[in-house]
DNA sequence: GTCTATAATTGGATAGAC
DNA sequence: GTCTATCCAATTATAGAC
């Protein structure tokens, strides 16, 4: 069986050595990232010796890039926009704000995101397949539905794929750096739910049909 | 002499041995990072021997700490606003708009960011600084502008300080992101004058003054 | 203060037995 | 495949001479 292989069933309750060290390589790169993680970290985290590790993989590097991609599939799941079509646009947008905001603010998503920004100097992969399992997927499907929803007369968005990346740029805003730096949100008391209310709204309204 | 003053004035051309290890430390830190950053490297880019950089900086540690802080500081120069008062809210916006991404998508920033955004685990204060000197004071002086032109009739924006988020937030998008992670934009097809420009345009409609 | 030389430790990777 | 033991390189930090 191929690395890749392995990796792609790795959640399923496999208990081979090999899908031991995964999960251990897991636990150990997203807690301590790739330089503060060792081999021997992963090695008795998985139960085994060093040397089994490395009789199942090349070694750290490919292991932690095999890693990181896995998770960035992991959480590449976007929010449905499917049955939204009966939805208004106000109730859509607030759903797809809410689980963008749940998504890229829970604390799994931000330790991906600031180890693949770490190693982006020596990984320039990793930074691709983020963006292109996360964020660009997500702009492409909500340019999709804003364009339905011109289509039909309820919006006027004249450039889908702009608006999009403002949406998402304005749920986000500063959000993600106060949880990446763990600067509690008390403390500047907003909260997530004000943002995107009101950025849903504020949306809409520069949007809406024009006279 | 304090290690602090030392570092305030490291810009000037001081060229004792301790300005020539910041200088040094500044370079090498800001290229590898902190853990890919060694004091020998740092030492024989000073010119010195790593004894003297030990003589005069307790450890690594804190040496990062103090080149990152530095510069934090450096790079936290917030557009004026002040003689916009004249401009129209169009011109001043869509001026803080450009510089605002001149500043947060160039090389050096993005470097600081990177860095910062690794270390975080292991030096949590510096994720403090760079809130604090960088969107944190932007933000709150956008706010304060938001509220003179609603003051003064130009515009109806209720909650300044989510809007001036909603604003920087737009104009970052998944830019920085993309920049970041060295995905050109000819690739997406949208350039950052375009971002800023539709931004900035739809800002104003969204909180045009209301009938 | 500054240097050379050297601890002391860590960590990636492997040899060789089983 | 798996283990123990080890190699080798890199790195932080310091001792001791000048």
């Amino acid at each position: 069986m191929t690395q890749a292989a392995v990796i792609a069933r790795s959640e399923a309750q496999e208990s081979g050595k090999a899908a031991k060290i995964l999960d251990a390589a897991r636990r150990v790169f997203m807690a301590d990232g790739y330089g503060a993680a060792s081999m021997d970290a992963i090695a008795k985290a998985a139960g085994v010796s060093k040397a089994t590790v490395y009789a199942h993989f090349a070694g750290k590097d490919q292991l932690f890039a095999a890693i990181i991609a896995e998770r960035c599939r992991a959480h590449s799941a976007i929010p449905e926009l499917e049955d939204v079509e009966r939805a208004t646009p106000e109730e859509a947008l607030l759903a797809l704000g809410r689980s963008f905001a749940s998504l890229v603010l829970a604390p799994e998503v931000l330790d991906l995101y600031r180890i693949v920004v770490a190693e982006t100097p020596r990984f320039p992969e990793l930074g691709r397949t983020l963006y292109e399992t996360g964020p660009k997927r997500g702009i492409a499907r909500l340019a999709d539905y804003l364009q339905r929803l011109t289509d039909r007369g309820l919006l006027d968005v004249r450039e889908p794929d702009i608006a999009a990346r403002q949406f998402f740029g304005m749920i986000r805003s500063d959000l993600y750096l106060r949880r990446l730096f763990h600067i509690s949100d008390a403390e500047v008391g907003i909260t997530v739910e004000q943002m995107v209310a009101s950025s849903v709204a504020m949306f809409l309204r520069a949007y809406a049909r024009r006279a």
